[in-house]
DNA sequence: ACCTGAACACCGTTCAAGT
DNA sequence: ACCTGAACACCGTTCAAGT
């Protein structure tokens, strides 16, 4: 060893005990640009010098490796968007940074978002990436408790309220990811979902 | 001809013309059943009896089935909607009432909602797709419009408020579909969010 | 026009065998 | 433990040829 060579150029020398990782690292970079229809074990495999069956050793499956890719995914994204709500500021900017963040998300890795909700969809277990969605819900809730703290949310279930309050900006990403938004301005799109929601959460329940 | 036989058993004389028919019914069953990676033009054609070329005559690409079968579906959701939205009623019911059935039509067709929202991440030409989603969005501001002319709901650009409930809905089912609302029944879920996402229309912009 | 059959280049998955 | 190489059963797509 002659220093300390983290990780020089993508030589050849993968193999041991990173295989898991490079294939991973690969295949998020294969799906931001082909899709998850262009994810191949078999191209991967190829891609890192390394025999076609090599990835067995690590995903199972495809739908395991594609499964990873959504973990990793949610877990990045309950980074930053616990990082928006421990932000400095009062409830409602906090609730906005949030907001801003997921839909930074979506707008920075769209396939990835799509992965980690559809996957979802042919899932049954107790899966991990149930348990990881659980947690943006859970971010979520306890912002909404905060802003309950502070007479800017209704009385309630603070988590039915947080489910409410994500399915409005996962919605609006959705939106934006289809180009369902035409003209409008995402940022714009975006302000006017939160001045929405913020209202709808500090009304009391009681018109319908 | 010795009656009116308009659909006998699906014997095997598709063949003549209505092949394109046969692809897109069969497929709809699979899509259902198996999702979007279960379904092969091959099997297909094998289910049909015609040989596996046969398919390409009438879908250049598997994208251009998958493609038709999320145009179909958007068909039928918009033909929902429209039908919601005309529905007797004030205008808040007949909102009320369109929420629920894209709610519905979501947990019945969950793989073909997702592969109407998938296709389009991957779109960019003119696509007919793009076409059939706006008039979702088209709907939606068609009601809202209403609710403005009855003060239900806040001066502003129609569509832009459309934008805003539709996503709230449209989340709301994905996180249904995605096991994310876990023990609350989806219907007191939906009630929640209409009656947040009300609230938040009928109140005039100021906060943010 | 509409379909067939063969061909091509790719897959995912499995499994004995190597080191 | 970790990887290889061959094998199997499937793909999508294309294209000459049939009727």
């Amino acid at each position: 060893m002659r220093g300390p060579v983290v990780a020089d150029t993508a030589d050849t020398t993968y193999h041991h005990g990173n295989l898991r990782a490079a294939l991973l690292e690969r295949a998020a970079a294969v799906l931001a640009e082909s899709g998850p229809d262009g994810l191949s074990l078999r191209a991967l495999a190829r891609d890192l010098g390394v025999s076609h069956a090599a990835p067995s050793r690590h995903f199972r499956d495809r739908r395991a490796l594609l499964d990873a890719l959504a973990a990793d995914g949610f877990t990045e994204l309950n980074r930053r968007l616990s990082e928006a709500a421990g932000a400095p500021g009062d409830t409602e900017s906090r609730l906005t940074g949030a907001a801003r963040a997921y839909v930074r998300f979506a707008v920075e890795r769209p396939a990835l978002l799509g992965l980690m909700f559809a996957a979802k969809t042919e899932q049954d277990p107790t899966s991990c990436l149930r348990e990881l969605g659980h947690e943006s819900l859970r971010l979520a809730a306890a912002l909404v408790e905060q802003g309950q703290r502070e007479g800017l949310v209704r009385p309630g279930d603070p988590h039915r309220l947080a489910q409410v309050a994500f399915s409005t900006v996962h919605g609006l990403a959705t939106l934006a990811l289809g180009s369902l938004l035409d003209d409008t301005p995402l940022d714009e799109a975006l302000d006017l979902a939160v001045d929405v929601l913020l209202h709808g959460l500090r009304a009391p329940a009681a018109s319908v």
